[in-house]
RNA sequence: CGGGGUGUAGCGCAGCUUGGUUAGCGCGUUUGACUGGGGGUCAAAAGGUCGGCGGUUCGAAUCCGCCCACCCCGACCA
């Protein structure tokens, strides 16, 4: 039990100029976090009491799949990143320190070299695993643009666990305990009492559903995922398989609209503007870019067409093609013949080493505008038969497949006739199959069936202070937090209108204390302040339930019991002796 | 990293174009009075390196230069 006057709870007016979103608006105003830097924040006591509930939670799935907790230092010796160049790859985002010698450490952005570090010196046998470890610690990435609060910050609370095995499949192996961590996932985020998605994200080096996201559902969410109704299949943007296709009129097979027709097009920067100038929608345009085969294959390049308002999937791109892409370079591209900005599919006539994937939506006949392959020019009236020619049939050079990202709309993947839906989400945990990625590049390797062979991992992460403003993101109203009563810093707040009368100081103190007893986090609001004032503030932190005392409800033998999700209810007079039930029931 | 913008009291802002008394306003804070169930009223008061450094000028919050910090859009985001 805690009283107001004896915490800190900074509530303002209004909220800090630079707050939009909802949650950075409401955490801010409700005396929860301060900003001190860009992405840098101070957790106030309110703020750390509903973090330690979402850890606390956290914890219980975790040890309850059989992980141990340990910590990790945040000061990562440089030198450990030498095996997996991470230090490279991360670049920027990897905030890194200068001791007085001159030696540099990383502030730790993830932990997979120091825990790969540990395990190879401290396991020795693949009898001793399988062996699941996670830590609840502070992590740092130097983000090249912080925003909305707690939600994209440069220092943030994680839960990362990792496992450890020598087999995928079977018992012990890394699929049972990525099925585990699955399963404690959900229960994590159902007992948080947040309404969640996972969603199938970009596939790991195993391969098949390798990686899956956890997303909090909020309309403010930043990432995209997308959902069937009927099969219950979910995946991010990046992912997101779409169902067949039909090609009207099958494929490649529509006679010319009329004749191919150069236009100038001169400064006009994106296809929208091209559309615009030569009076064609985006969606009768074909949109042509030109990625780069990475290492040494016979197929040099690879051309993605979509239509004008699609987007190319580069993750599709290099699975349909079997090759490592990234997309082309201009100064190379151009020299190799592409007129890039203007390039249509007869590239794949005019330039040697190219293989075309057409998207099934650009297939079909009918009007087509595209490239001229020259600069500043586009034509009208392309036609596939006509103007790309006998390659078509060709699978070494022109491939039909989904290359592009799903929309709502597009057909379900895994149920036939159903649509996908879209919506937005808030990605507060991400669970990975990362394979021998870190225990190749660092040695961690055991005697097994009579053979060194690496050790197989998978990765775990859970964003917790990210997860405290994805829930506020999700449950709020235009006067405040609404929580979650699991990951409330308080359960109940006791609304004392007159704090300095005797009688009702001891009705609080009673009730407090049975209440405690219950179980239940008290927090009494002792201020000698408006009570107007300390209702707008009890909205404003969101705590699931208000208890006032005053004269009108003591003189009916009771006290004042209203919810904060109830937002139109008037409170409800209680009898003191009924309180402590009624609120245990309500939570 | 590209584009745009901001920096003046604890918070939110005006003043800057066209340099010139003691730099204002709202909220908050302090004191007093009245009040007392949804940010109350009145009165008085405290609180400022005008982001920093340099320059122009008799005189700079204001004009010029450099730097720093922060925000927004985009790129990026295991």
């Amino acid at each position: 039990m805690h009283r107001w006057s004896q915490t800190l709870i900074p509530t303002t007016r209004e909220a800090p100029a630079d707050a939009e979103s909802p949650s950075h608006i409401l955490l801010s105003r409700a005396g929860y976090i301060r900003k001190l830097g860009s992405g840098i924040y101070d957790y106030l006591p309110l703020a750390w009491r509903s973090l330690r509930k979402i850890s606390q939670i956290v914890r219980e799935e975790m040890d309850a799949t059989g992980a141990a907790e340990l910590c990790l230092p945040v000061m990562l010796p440089i030198e450990l990143y030498a095996g997996t160049k991470r230090d490279v790859d991360y670049g920027d985002l990897l905030f890194k320190v200068t001791d007085r010698k001159g030696a540099v450490a990383a502030l730790g952005p993830t932990h997979e070299e120091p825990i790969t570090e540990l395990v190879r010196g401290s396991i020795n046998s693949y009898k001793q695993l399988p062996l699941s470890l996670y830590q609840v610690q502070t992590k740092f990435r130097d983000e090249a643009r912080p925003r909305s609060g707690l939600l994209r910050c440069r220092e943030f609370i994680m839960k990362d666990a990792y496992s450890f095995h020598m087999e995928v499949e079977g018992a012990g192996g890394l699929n049972e305990t990525y099925d585990a961590m699955y399963r404690a996932y959900s229960n994590v985020f159902k007992r948080c009492g947040l309404d969640f998605t996972v969603v199938e994200a970009e596939a790991g080096p195993i391969g098949g559903s390798a990686s899956h996201e956890f997303m909090v559902n909020a309309a403010s969410g930043e990432d995209t995922i997308l959902k069937c109704p009927v099969s219950g299949y979910a995946a991010n943007v990046e992912k997101c398989e779409i169902g067949v296709r039909e090609v009207s009129g099958g494929a490649f097979d529509g006679s010319p609209t009329g004749e191919l027709a150069e236009v100038h097009t001169p400064n006009l920067p994106g296809i929208d503007e091209v559309g615009k100038f030569m009076k064609v929608k985006p969606d009768r345009m074909l949109k042509t870019i030109v990625f780069r085969v990475v290492g040494d294959a016979p197929t040099k390049w690879v051309l993605a067409v979509v239509r004008g308002d699609h987007d190319v999937n580069e993750g599709k791109v290099k699975s349909v093609c079997g090759h490592q892409v990234e997309l082309a370079p201009e100064k190379e591209a151009r020299a190799a013949g592409f007129a890039i900005g203007y390039v249509s599919p007869r590239a794949v006539n005019s330039v040697p080493g190219v293989l075309m994937l057409v998207d099934p939506d650009v297939a079909g006949g009918g009007f087509w505008a595209t490239g001229a392959d020259k600069p500043d020019h586009h034509v009208k009236h392309f036609n596939w038969k006509r103007d790309v020619g006998e390659k078509l049939g060709d699978p070494r050079y022109v491939k039909l497949a989904d290359v592009r990202n799903a929309l709502a709309g597009d057909p379900s993947p895994r149920a036939a006739g159903a649509r996908l839906e879209t919506g937005r989400g808030i990605e507060v945990g991400h669970i990975f199959k990362l394979g021998t990625k870190y225990s190749d590049a660092m040695d961690l390797k055991m005697l097994y069936k009579e053979q060194q062979r690496s050790v197989i991992m998978g990765c775990y992460g859970i964003g917790v202070s990210r997860t405290m403003a994805a829930s506020v993101e999700q449950n709020h109203d235009e006067n405040g937090i609404i929580w979650p009563a699991a990951i409330a810093p308080y359960h109940v707040l006791i609304t004392l209108m007159k704090p300095d009368q005797a009688s009702h100081v001891e009705a609080a103190g009673r009730i407090a204390a049975s209440l405690s007893e219950a179980g239940l986090d008290v927090l009494i609001d002792d201020r000698d302040e408006r009570p107007g004032v300390k209702f707008k503030d009890a909205d404003l932190i969101g705590v699931p339930i208000r208890l006032t005392i005053g004269d009108k409800a003591l003189a009916e033998g009771g006290v004042e019991f209203k919810l904060r999700r109830d937002v139109a209810a008037k409170g409800e007079v209680v009898r003191l002796d009924q309180v402590t039930s009624r609120c245990s029931s309500a939570l």
